[in-house]
DNA sequence: ATGGTCGGTGGCCGA
């Protein structure tokens, strides 16, 4: 089974490049986030037609995951116990959804930007890596046979590997030592980052900023992440990073991040 | 040349 994450930065803007991607590369389920749209603006239609099934979780025009599957989708669950809200009033945002696919429990994660270090939505951003630990934990505790990932845009550079000079993130949010230690507390439930040690740094990289000519000069940020509970982690054969994704005109500025299981 | 972008939206915000 072949599993990936995908931050697209808009599903209708993006929608060609997606879904021949999908085909080109034999995708089983792919996890989307920041589709960018409602339900009703989703173009499932483009996806049942190739085989799959598609669950989709939007409320505005901001944020938005989905799960897209070709091997089932069961049991869908829009956000996690305990997950907070923004806003005013506070409000859960679309940045959690949860299938099964193929005997795989499946959830694709968008974790908060924190914007700035001293901005409320930093607080937010740990508050919600701060439930979010705790359902994982809960995850593992219910099912400890279940194979879980937990796939997404977790917007954290978790070493200093993950980003192309430490310098110039000098006081921003990604690599704050609260931000890591929210990142590593979800690790320490119980999950692997099964990517990395398969995929090695300095320099590899999921996402690059659309300004300042980041991608061409090599400057990104390792932030999107394949986490997975100990059932599945030992299913792992392989993963990559498909930076082509990246290229030319119309590209998402994330890459997409691809793991594949033994059966 | 010391900058350089996108996307959704509606007359700026979010990343």
């Amino acid at each position: 089974m072949r599993l990936a994450t995908w931050n697209v930065n808009s599903i209708r803007a993006r929608l060609d490049r997606v879904t021949s991607w999908l085909v080109r590369n034999d995708i089983d389920v792919l996890a989307l986030q920041e589709t960018k749209c409602r339900d009703a603006q989703f173009p499932t239609e483009v996806f049942t037609a190739l085989g799959y099934e598609v669950l989709h979780h939007g409320l505005s025009q901001w944020n938005g995951v989905a799960i897209v599957s070709r091997v089932g989708l069961l049991a869908g669950e829009t956000g996690f116990p305990g997950m907070p809200g923004w806003g005013d009033p506070r409000a859960p945002e679309a940045r959690a959804l949860g299938a099964t696919c193929g005997g795989v429990r499946v959830w694709s994660l968008y974790v908060p930007n924190g914007r700035d270090l001293t901005d409320p939505h930093m607080e937010y951003k740990l508050q919600w890596l701060g439930a979010l630990r705790d359902a994982a934990r809960s995850w593992l505790a219910e099912g400890p046979d279940t194979p879980i990932a937990l796939l997404g845009d977790w917007n954290v550079a978790p070493q200093d590997e993950d980003v192309w000079d430490m310098a110039e993130f000098e006081g921003t949010t990604h690599v704050s030592s609260q931000e890591r230690q929210a990142f590593q507390a979800v690790l320490d439930t119980g999950f692997h980052d099964v990517v990395r040690p398969r995929l090695p740094g300095p320099g590899v990289y999921t996402y690059w900023d659309y300004q300042k000519l980041r991608f061409p000069r090599g400057q990104g940020m390792r932030i999107d992440f394949v986490l997975a509970g100990p059932a599945l982690t030992a299913r792992v054969r392989s993963a990559s990073v498909d930076r082509q994704e990246r290229k030319g005109k119309g590209a998402s500025d994330h890459a997409p991040v691809v793991v594949d299981l033994d059966d």
